[in-house]
DNA sequence: GATGAATGAGGATTCATTCAT
DNA sequence: CATGAATGAATCCTCATTCAT
């Protein structure tokens, strides 16, 4: 700061950014393309061509096609993992903690849609089966078990009623929120806070 | 049962039983594989180990592997529609239909979960994107009108709270009971009426 | 003569015309095919399709797809090469032997257009590179030598220019005679005769 | 010469002509396994073998089997074509003009006998009737109307006998020279102007 | 004699990956 | 770092042929 940095740093700087910036563009589009077509159906081709390299070239940046999956995936699912515990640890009453847990998938479909598409279509995949991404079997788990934490303490606490059934009821939840990434388009009229708002309602007061 | 047919009878209705029989095998193996690995991801010797064939052989039972899906898909959106627009047409009350439509849904996984999961997983695929594949599209259209009627009509009629977004909340429901799929196992300890129970619950009273 | 057959006789004659039928029906529809896209690109299937039995049955008459190109060949190469050695025997002066080979060779291709489009097309091919075929090349070569004998003699007797090269003029003769099954219609307004005499005029006038 | 290149541009060149080369190669060894075999039943393997790589290879310079016979007929139907669209703008009398034409395609056989070949073993074959190739029939039409135009003309003027029948003597005379290819050996003792001046012979003085 | 199911050997094409330049 | 050529395994599909019924 205030001291001039030599030209051979900055054009090493500038470096370090462009190499940066291709992997980043390289995962980038390659999350998008597993998202859109399948991890299976996207060819190393088809990553290549949608960030203007060949296909060979991006063995320098990545060791494998499976290696980008990972990297995609593992920061999302560890990102979300710290939101919720995070939510779990603030100590609110459980329903504002519900509350909290739905605005966070919502909001990680709004930042992460391509992600999120790739978690929900490729679990059960060929893939994700290899012991290489256990972990993310593993993470579904943690997460899984904050929702159940949360559901069964306001069971307990009164309010949730008690002919609700948690298990059951916890995948019904889940499923719709994740599935939106179906539909959902960021950018759109609905924000994110939109469909937590929706989704909340007709979770607290039903249809009618 | 005390008339004998004679041995010739027998032996010929067992010969097109077999014959049926590879056929139906075939297909069901197929679907499953579908279901579990992805359409792309199967291959034609999956489906051959499966049914204790060679490949090749499968051709003479079914012209592609297109045909394959294209047939299972069919028959489970055909008789879907069907009970759909029994339901519709029989004309009660919108929570009434409401209340079939959901049992009619989870009566469909647990008979057909494999083509369930096909066209869960595969809409929006390389594959059903294809002209000969467009009837996907357009049962699916039919029957998503099918419920936003439902939902409009019981809306309008006082059953449905005003601030209910139709549009949003038939995607909410729609994808969590389809998702179900997922989860769910014919022969489990939870029967397809019971799940119907369970999500009618969820829908009508909301969580407490 | 006069006495009546019995029953029994008539049955296996028109059991053993079906069958004579039937096989003569396959060999025909055979070699049109043969012809028609090529003996390679025609499958067992289109013969059997273009017979009304299915493609197995086949084989309860002809050993396989080369039996069936083999005795297609056969039949025309040595009825070919009978009508033109009893040409060359009849011993005519060399002129009017040239012209019964015209003729011959035009006929052949109105009556078994199908086995000189054969004969034509796969010269050359892998099948008829087989052992089994050599008869076919034998035959070529014995016709060739009829007429180098006769265009020889014609030359030595003065009725042929001494600066026409027999062996090259031979081949453009041979191959423009040929090569009009590929054009000739059996049937249409040209005869074998008219064709005959077009050509002849050709050979023997030239242009002016 | 005298000028020493770089090294490295020497090697660069070399490069650009590897490349060149092998695409040539590849190109040039299947038009003679097509012309030698049939395009049906030359294999991307036979190409591959003949240009010691593997057939997946292939595809790095080709698009498909289709790409290789569509280029090389390409090149040869234009550069035919457009010869022959010369010699009839040349103007001269008809039968100069009929001379250069016949001279054209001694010498088309000559430069590109494998090109030849397959154009005239493969009209008519299940590729060629891809809308893919419509050009090939294309030229082929408007190379015979060249010829039509020429012995049209030729008849006018009186330097062709009025009873020569122009569209069926076009065939003959069509059929003989194109058909050279299967006997015309390039670097044998006949040149292609031998060749030319036999066949003319034969075609303005006949046998005698 | 015909049927239809099955075989097994290819054949064109695709694709993740490697590597010399 | 990027290129582009090459690999080799895998995929869908075809087809002549066999054989039990």
């Amino acid at each position: 700061m205030g001291v001039a940095r030599s030209r051979g740093t900055a054009v090493k700087e500038e470096a370090a950014d462009a190499r940066r910036n291709r992997r980043e563009h390289l995962l980038e589009a390659a999350v998008e393309l597993f998202a859109t077509k399948g991890y299976a159906a996207t060819t190393m081709r088809d990553i290549a061509d949608a960030s203007g390299i060949l296909a060979g070239s991006i063995y320098h940046h990545f060791a494998s096609k499976e290696a980008m999956l990972d990297e995609a995936l593992r920061d999302f699912l560890v990102r979300l993992y710290e939101r919720f515990a995070a939510a779990e640890r603030a100590g609110d009453d459980p329903r504002e903690t519900l509350s909290r847990l739905v605005r966070i998938s919502f909001l990680s479909i709004h930042e992460s849609p391509h992600a999120v598409a790739v978690y929900q279509n490729e679990t059960g995949s060929d893939v994700l089966r290899k012991e290489a991404f256990a972990y993310v079997t593993d993470y579904g788990n943690r997460i899984e078990q904050v929702w159940l934490r949360v559901l069964t303490t306001g069971q307990m606490s009164g309010m949730v009623r008690p002919d609700f059934d948690v298990k059951v009821g916890y995948l019904f939840i889940r499923d719709a929120i994740w599935s939106a990434v179906r539909w959902y388009r960021p950018g759109g009229q609905m924000t994110p806070e939109n469909l937590a708002e929706q989704y909340l309602g007709l979770l607290y007061k039903g249809l009618d």
